[in-house]
DNA sequence: ATAATTTGACCGCC
DNA sequence: GGCGGTCAAATTAT
């Protein structure tokens, strides 16, 4: 864990707490009645990225460790192939190259990638629905593939550098199944939001922001946190309840006639969400959040692959997530 | 008017 | 040359 930079490592506790804050919340809600599904579901999901989020951090730094030391953000391996080049750079794609390249004279860049298996209600265009804004910059159809791939990029990518980009493929198997490729992680939560409407940065402020997802008993709540981070959900209803999580195998499928949903509204306040933080805080719940299970245990999102951790020989944790609920957490290998 | 999507062209790699 | 990935002009949506 030292290949990752302390600015890096503050980013990933501060995901676990947010994710152990949101999971404590969601438990206040499931006892409370009057707790809307919908919130529930937002929760969850708020849930499952503060975890992403930590475990592409994680990730990010196994494969930083591959070929130095100090924790950069852009790191310079890769797996083999060049699967993360862009043939014809753009502005923005190459300054980063320019950077990467020095010193390490190894490959490029190693952005972090990992791939998820979404389900979503059939009839669902490709809206994948993760708290980030998108933007879609291209599709093909690839060969051997029923589908074709859509490929999207952070919507901030010009105004903020945000260099993470996703693609979405429907599985040739099973229709309702989304796959979804991340590459990079989102940069642009780390400076200043902009609000669009009135071009001023709102830096969110950390202890409010920690507010807003403490529980509140007698404040609309859904409110609160849709404005933490605003969006649908297209896929998962049945995720509070732990499921076998292997979405091809259609037993244990989520019945897609309860998961009826729109997918709509996107836009994302993720960014404000405190998880990008670079204050130093909340390291103390470190341990108790330890002690926790439960880890990404009731998601229909199934993690899978990752070859930059496969390559160092750590077992990159989003592979297990479909197999077993428990994340090894008290595993040494992930905390020093 | 601005932002997002679509889609054919283009590019580098295998 | 084919393929996957990206660009960017045209189109559509907000």
């Amino acid at each position: 864990m030292e290949n990752i930079s302390d600015f890096d490592m503050k980013n990933l506790f501060n995901g676990l707490t947010e994710g152990r804050e949101l999971a404590k919340q969601l438990q206040i809600h499931l006892n409370v009645s009057s707790s809307s599904h919908k919130t529930r579901e937002v929760l969850v999901e708020k849930i499952l990225n503060s975890y992403d989020q930590a475990l592409s951090i994680l990730n990010y730094g196994v494969a930083c460790a591959e070929t130095q030391q100090g924790g950069l953000r852009i790191g310079t391996s890769d797996s083999p192939r060049s699967n993360n080049e862009s043939p014809r750079s753009d502005g923005s794609d190459h300054e980063f190259k320019d950077q990467d390249t020095k010193e390490g004279s190894k490959k490029r860049k190693a952005m972090p990638r990992w791939t998820q298996k979404v389900q979503v209600a059939p009839g669902t265009g490709e809206a994948h629905v993760d708290g980030y804004s998108w933007r879609k910059y291209g599709q093909k159809d690839i060969l051997g593939a029923t589908y074709s791939r859509g490929y999207y990029r952070c919507t901030h990518r010009h105004s903020r550098g945000c260099l993470a980009t996703k693609q979405v493929q429907r599985s040739d198997d099973d229709p309702t199944i989304l796959e979804v490729a991340y590459k990079g992680m989102h940069t642009c939560s780390l400076g200043a939001k902009k609000d669009p409407k009135t071009g001023m940065d709102q830096e969110p402020n950390i202890a409010e922001k920690h507010q807003q997802i403490l529980p509140q008993p007698h404040q609309n709540q859904p409110e609160l946190l849709l404005d933490f981070q605003t969006k649908d959900l297209d896929t998962k209803n049945e995720t509070l309840q732990p499921l076998n999580n292997n979405p091809s195998s259609s037993s244990s499928r989520i019945n897609p006639e309860n998961d009826v949903f729109s997918a709509e509204m996107m836009d994302t306040d993720i960014y404000s969400s405190s998880f990008m933080s670079t204050e130093p805080n909340y390291l103390t719940f470190l341990p108790s959040l330890l002690m926790n299970g439960d880890y990404g245990s009731s998601s229909n999102i199934v993690h899978t692959s990752e070859s930059d951790a496969q390559t160092v020989g750590i077992d990159y944790p989003f592979g297990q997530l479909d197999l077993d609920s428990n994340f090894p957490f008290d595993n040494p290998t992930y905390f020093p």
